[in-house]
DNA sequence: TTTGTAGCAGACCAAACAGTCTGATACAAC
DNA sequence: GTTGTATCAGACTGTTTGGTCTGCTACAAA
């Protein structure tokens, strides 16, 4: 076995994932990945034999470390407490408590968007780890949301599964709206935003028979 | 003042419109939007100047249409109750309603994104226009929450701003997981629950003491 | 009827592009 | 040491790209 070159293509991969964060697939050359990994030619076709199989590493890669964030997380807010709903809060809580450093991290994008909007990745199952990594976010969420509102209760006419979406939505959402206004202070915001909805549905407070304000500091607590 | 050019101008965009939202703008040729559109490039570069100012004027249409179109299910809103929080929920059983053909019509895109992910407008000031249809979306949907809040009362940690950002935030999120998954259906389904949420918030039914599902229709008349 | 100009057609061009090819080099097995 | 191969370097190539240029045509004002 000759010279290992995995940190070469490492290189390249981490070079292709901010220039492609940042400028989006089609606009980024391989002359460019090159430059930025201070590699050549002759590397970067050893390891991907078209520009199209650096795109699809790409996303396996990005898409692996994502769920294995989701399971993470996940675990941490289940090792808090046994309510499923206070296991919810509490995970979404951990993703507003890293939601800076993902966002400054990855120049507030997500390279699930950037593929997803480049035809020359889209439609030949080059989007298809992407499709499975969704599914598995709304899974995982939609089983702790089950056992929540059987538990708590839930209105009955909102569906599970798409309220587990919302989760997925949401985070791609903030991503644009952040990058859109320059201002990485959405992500957090939003998830905040998201957990206060939740927490209203999950955990109720008394009745609004008048115009007070109310407090969900004990819905908070959980 | 010879032949009238407009029309082959706005054939031009619409041609451009169509496959810029299909594969990016980075991705998409002048020479494609010319073949689609039965045009030619002088036809083109006598009204684009360069591509760079094709994308400016997409996003310039594309942007105005988006604040017609908000200002318009607002004012039927308005019509509807004088209620402000009747008002924010069914703006958005509005865009509910049109949700399959908003996104049949986009492929379930969003020009916006399109643009945010390419270093061909972005940086440059060509996504001023994008930032400003954003303030406008917060600012009126942070009027009507405001007004809502007044007489209905909210959980007073919530950001009011942040909760009028999440309706731009779903949209957004929506036409992703959309395009994702292939499914135009989740346009429709994450509007409901984000107004099934801003439901639970807005008009929070009686205090749940049991594990009973509650129903929203209650709310949902108002 | 002349003339000016917006509107358009398409050949043409330099640069950038993804991808190829020929070699060189490091290292491991024998 | 020889040999084999994974790893890499960089010159090169055919194609596509955004953009230019020349010229034609329709129409309107004079």
């Amino acid at each position: 076995m000759p010279r290992d070159g995995t940190s070469t293509r490492e290189r390249l991969l981490d070079s292709a994932q901010r220039l492609v964060l940042d400028q989006g697939f089609s606009a980024t050359s391989v002359d460019q990945v090159i430059e930025e990994a201070t590699s050549s030619k002759g590397a970067f076709f050893h390891h991907f034999p078209t520009k199209h199989d650096l795109g699809r590493a790409l996303v396996a890669r990005y898409a692996a470390a994502d769920i294995e964030h989701l399971h993470a997380f996940m675990a941490a807010a289940e090792a808090e407490t046994d309510d499923p709903a206070g296991q919810l809060i509490t995970f979404l809580r951990l993703f507003e408590d890293v939601a800076d450093d993902l966002v400054a991290e990855q120049q507030s994008s997500c390279l699930y968007v950037s593929f997803i909007h480049d035809r020359q990745l889209v439609g030949d199952g080059g989007t298809d780890v992407i499709i499975e990594a969704v599914q598995v976010w709304r899974d995982v969420l939609r089983a702790k949301l089950e056992a929540a509102a059987h538990v708590r209760g839930l209105p009955d006419d909102i569906d599970l599964a798409d309220l587990a979406d919302h989760v997925f939505v949401t985070f791609e959402g903030a991503f644009i709206l952040g990058r859109t206004m320059r201002d990485g202070r959405h992500m957090r915001a939003q998830l905040r935003v998201l957990r206060q909805l939740l927490q209203a549905v999950l955990a109720p407070a008394e009745p609004v028979d008048a115009p007070v304000h109310r407090k969900v500091s004990v819905a908070r607590a959980l």
